[in-house]
DNA sequence: TGGGGCAACTGGTCAGGCCACTTGACGACT
DNA sequence: AGTCGTCAAGTGGCCTGACCAGTTGCCCCA
């Protein structure tokens, strides 16, 4: 047998959770009132600051308004929330949201490129060892087995790309990309083994960035991106529901 | 005399300031072990629930790693943070940092064209009334006046863009942009006048857009981002102290 | 010398209390 | 009758002190 991560879910963890849920499907809507700590507390049947340190969570993401004196509201998180609310929005009661999911890979196949473009701007005047950790991944990912392993590899090329591009807003943005990307891996091997295995397709944008050579470090990134990415939008349109129509 | 809001500062704010702060300037390294909640509370002559909830909001944000019997670690904000922490890093000691200023201002103009080509695919199958919003707000880019009042009618206007690209991951990050951005408007007002009062850069943008030109949208947004662009780039450079070789 | 077990940490949660702030209604003044 | 202070009730902000639950490492015993 394959043993797994045992679940601690903490308290607050939970609340956070229960109230981010319900803000996303709706049933918490941009303006109500929440009840009072003492009263979440009790309906809770936690003590209350467990129910602060939630509601702490949530306006630090920008999900809720706490007014000293006055109660706590519900924002708008669309209008609200940075990018790393987006883990919770991918997933949604254990199964992939497809519009998020799309959403997902066609950013991935637009800033993609653009990101590559900025490393191979920088790549020639770079640290040696920047450098060196591109090859590396390259050789990384000729060298892996299995699906799952290859993933891997490909995240720590991209890591090395990014590093290179030496931009800290690029930096970050794919960090937030990464944790949303991360935990369904396993269930998008299937579908992004075709580009991972592509290594040709590696070796042009390895090559292109080391050279400096911007324009075609995002031709090479977009050749290397769009199969995967067209093939898990066809997929995603075969089983998305018809209702989708409540965003915007 | 002109109002300002009054700074109500709370205690675990100030807390995450520090420690946020000391992360960032290097005096808190990734793998240290931070002092123990009680001792933290005893050292900073706060409550031990004001030091936990601060330490919470970094867990959250994943700047260190708090697991239950053992102690607390930095980790690499540059590894595992998210686009939200962009606003702390952005400003320091009340001043813009110019390597952050820059990479924000590259990463709009590689990723604006972008959102925007994404916006006019969609935008003639979109709703009237997102359609109805970009047409507003290119309005009242016409009729506002005044650097500041500019800057925000530029806002709303980019605002309408992302909500016909229709995509829920470029909202989130213009979200997170924004938000590092908007603390700086005033001070950016001067640089980015000559942008905001492109009123044919704006329409060629929006009526690409509201066409369906997905090329012709990101070429003419390309074309309205860049003059600033570069003019913020070249002014940071002249400000940049020489020491900036901290980064990767 | 190896292993088990205990003790001393750590964070997780609870309870109850006081202070600061907001709100709205009430009453007194104009 | 309208307006402006005042006050009480309810809210979040923060504190104290306590106990539970994991983790770690030392120490002692086999």
């Amino acid at each position: 047998m394959d043993f797994q991560q045992v679940a601690r879910r903490q308290v607050p963890d939970d609340i956070v959770d229960q109230l981010v849920g319900s803000m996303i499907d709706g049933s918490l809507d941009p303006g109500a009132a929440l009840p009072s700590e003492r009263r979440l507390a009790e309906l809770l049947g936690v003590s209350r600051p467990a129910v602060r340190e939630a509601l702490q969570r949530l306006s630090a993401s920008r999900l809720v308004d706490v007014r000293h004196g006055g109660s706590t509201t519900v924002l708008d998180y669309q209008r609200n929330a940075g990018l790393e609310l987006l883990p919770r929005l991918l997933v949604r009661g254990g199964e992939l949201v497809p519009v998020v999911a799309r959403s997902i890979i066609e950013a991935r196949l637009l800033v993609g490129p653009e990101m590559v473009r900025l490393a191979a701007g920088r790549a020639p005047g770079a640290a040696p060892a920047a450098r060196q950790a591109l090859t590396d991944a390259m050789a990384g990912l000729g060298a892996v087995i299995g699906p799952i392993a290859r993933q891997r590899a490909a995240l720590t090329f991209w890591d090395a790309v990014v590093d290179l591009a030496d931009s800290i807003v690029f930096r970050l943005m794919y960090n937030s990309l990464r944790q949303a990307y991360e935990p369904a891996l396993e269930a998008l091997a299937v579908l992004l083994d075709g580009e991972v295995s592509d290594l040709d397709g590696y070796r042009a944008v390895t090559s292109a960035v080391l050279d400096g050579d911007a324009p075609g470090a995002a031709e090479a990134t977009d050749k290397l991106l769009r199969p995967a990415s067209e093939a898990m939008v066809r997929v995603l349109e075969v089983i998305t529901p018809d209702d989708e129509g409540d965003e915007t």
